[in-house]
RNA sequence: CGGGGUGUAGCGCAGCCCGGUUAGCGCGCGUCGUUCGGGACGACGAGGCCGGAGGUUCGAAUCCUCUCACCCCGACCA
């Protein structure tokens, strides 16, 4: 059992903290506002890359790579996407520096100053539509279909880990077409490639849908996102998608020779998701002993544990858990064999119950004896007693129901969490005393979206795709209404 | 950036109000022994410029001023 480490009744977010830290995905760094990311963490989020980017590829996109500095003068190009960002971007100013001539210590070189301020990118729009223009003259260099896994950084105020830090790792896609309605597709296609990796790889359903006008990304037209709910009955944007029309292509002057023999300025969309998704992770699955791990994410999907007491039984129990590691490795299984004489078997029982190791073999004397093995789902937390022969067999199995167990608590859990309100008093009672989604009314306009976040802090998280149209009022105003919308307290 | 809080050993804390021996405790760490199927136990041991800079004082972890960092709550956001 996990002691001195908080429950997500008594305190959710220092529950949080505790797993980052005490399962050793990451921790502070000297630097405000950014983190550091531990060999364990940084695995899952090679992990959700491999996936992703294989995604990637399958869709036809190629990787790239662009410029961390971004001319200052190119951020101004768009008017929305400058009033967005211009809040948080850090700023290069020179590009030296000096040992301080009153003293000890080193300096900025005021002497060199940069004829034009560079600003360390909180996305790459600006930079790659300026290189863009550069790569399309015809309709016979569309599309592109780019995608950069980079780092990048906005200056938030307040950081969590995982969820938002100053700096972080993401991939962003940018892509140009032709036409509008092939740049929609595109965009809509990459919104169900990461609902696809949400829900088999990350096992947390997701909704999809687009923003409304207030939590559209700036410079797009249109911002289609997925939307998880975590335990705590906040909601998660997990990922966005964005159809950015034509503006990013007339800002930077990017047009193409059609077919048709007429100047046209291409169509644009762009894409991503980040680590944050490791803090998605961490809040839709981890319970009171610790983090809880989807097989498919896990950097190690099974760990054994050998037990013995002599020398003589170390020898005979290592051994045997060795074959059994070449076993299912040769299976494809990722397994981690702890033969580490300097812990005991129960503390490293919980160390790995910590971690989220999915499924946990432990192998003493008697199983040597017997053909047997002990086997512990986390999930579920069930021990077991099966017969060492078939293992791959077993174990694949278990890493199968332990990925679908995971995938259908959290779809129980959202469906349980999520609400219908007709009336403010219902919509209040709902966020104030249970969370999660709530599908209600709205008049449609920005203002009331903007009253109800600043009485309740509930924004409107999407608005469904293929929603059914319903007629009603809106629950705040009262106005009209033809369709529900899902609100939410966010992360 | 506003309001509140915290900085003392690797981690978690006590001591601070009311200044005065050698700054404690738990976990962790090292050595040795007994242990090992759910966080073992004993003995011995190592580890601190009390966040930083100034000041008050015979004397500062303790009082005063400034500063830096982190945490929580707001405004902003993936």
């Amino acid at each position: 059992m996990a002691k001195d480490f908080s429950t997500r009744e008594e305190n959710y977010s220092k529950w949080y903290n505790d797993i980052v830290q005490r399962a050793g995905l990451a921790e502070n760094s000297a630097v405000r506002g950014c983190m550091v990311i531990k060999p364990y963490g940084y695995a899952i989020w090679e992990k959700m890359q491999a996936a992703l980017d294989k995604m990637f590829k399958d869709t036809g996109h190629s990787n790239a790579y662009f410029p961390i500095f971004i001319p200052k003068s190119f951020f101004s190009k768009e008017a929305a996407h400058v009033e967005g960002f211009a809040k948080e971007c850090a700023v290069v100013t020179h590009y030296r520096l000096k040992n301080d001539p009153d003293g000890k210590g080193i300096v900025v070189d005021e002497d060199a100053k940069l004829e034009e301020e560079l600003i360390v990118r909180p996305t790459s729009e600006t930079i790659i539509w300026d290189t863009y223009r550069n790569w399309v003259q015809s309709y016979r260099d569309l599309p592109i279909l780019i995608n950069q896994w980079a780092n990048v950084v906005r200056w938030e105020m307040r950081t969590r880990m995982f969820l938002r830090t100053a700096e972080f790792l993401w991939q962003e896609g940018h892509t140009a077409h032709a036409t509008r309605e092939e740049a929609v597709e595109e965009t809509e296609r990459m919104l169900d490639v990461y609902a696809d990796f949400a829900e088999n790889f990350m096992a947390i359903p997701v909704l999809k849908g687009t923003k409304s006008a207030n939590e559209r990304f700036a410079g797009a037209v249109e911002t289609y996102c997925i939307e998880a709910l975590m335990q705590d009955g906040k909601a998660l944007q997990a990922g966005t998608s964005h159809f950015l029309g034509q503006n990013f292509a007339k800002a930077f002057d990017v047009k193409f020779a059609s077919q048709e023999g007429t100047l046209e300025h291409v169509w644009a969309t762009s894409w991503g998701v980040s680590t944050r998704l490791v803090g998605a992770l961490i809040m839709a699955h981890s319970d009171d002993h610790g983090l809880v791990l989807p097989p498919k994410l896990a950097p190690n999907q099974v760990v054994i544990v050998p037990i013995y007491k002599s020398a003589d039984q170390q020898n005979l129990v290592v051994e045997k858990a060795r074959e059994i590691q070449r076993q299912l490795q040769k299976a494809g299984i990722s397994v981690k064999l702890d033969d580490r004489d300097t812990y005991k078997p129960g503390w490293k029982f919980n160390e790995y119950e910590f971690k989220g190791v999915p499924v946990r073999i432990a192998i003493g004397p008697r199983d040597v004896e017997n053909g047997t093995l002990e086997l512990a789902r986390r999930d579920t937390l069930q021990k077991e007693i099966i017969q060492m022969k078939g293992i791959e067999q077993t174990i694949e199995k278990m890493l199968n129901d332990i990925q679908e167990n995971l995938y259908r608590k959290a779809l129980e859990f959202r469906e349980r969490s999520t609400y219908k309100a007709d009336t403010w008093d219902e919509f209040i009672d709902i966020l104030d005393n249970k969370g999660g989604f709530i599908l209600a009314h709205w008049d449609g306009t920005a203002e009331t979206e903007q009253k109800i976040k600043e009485e309740t802090k509930a924004t409107i998280r999407l608005i469904p795709l293929n929603n059914i149209p319903e007629e009603g009022k809106c629950i705040f105003t009262g106005k009209p209404s033809s369709q529900r919308v899902v609100f939410a307290r966010a992360y």
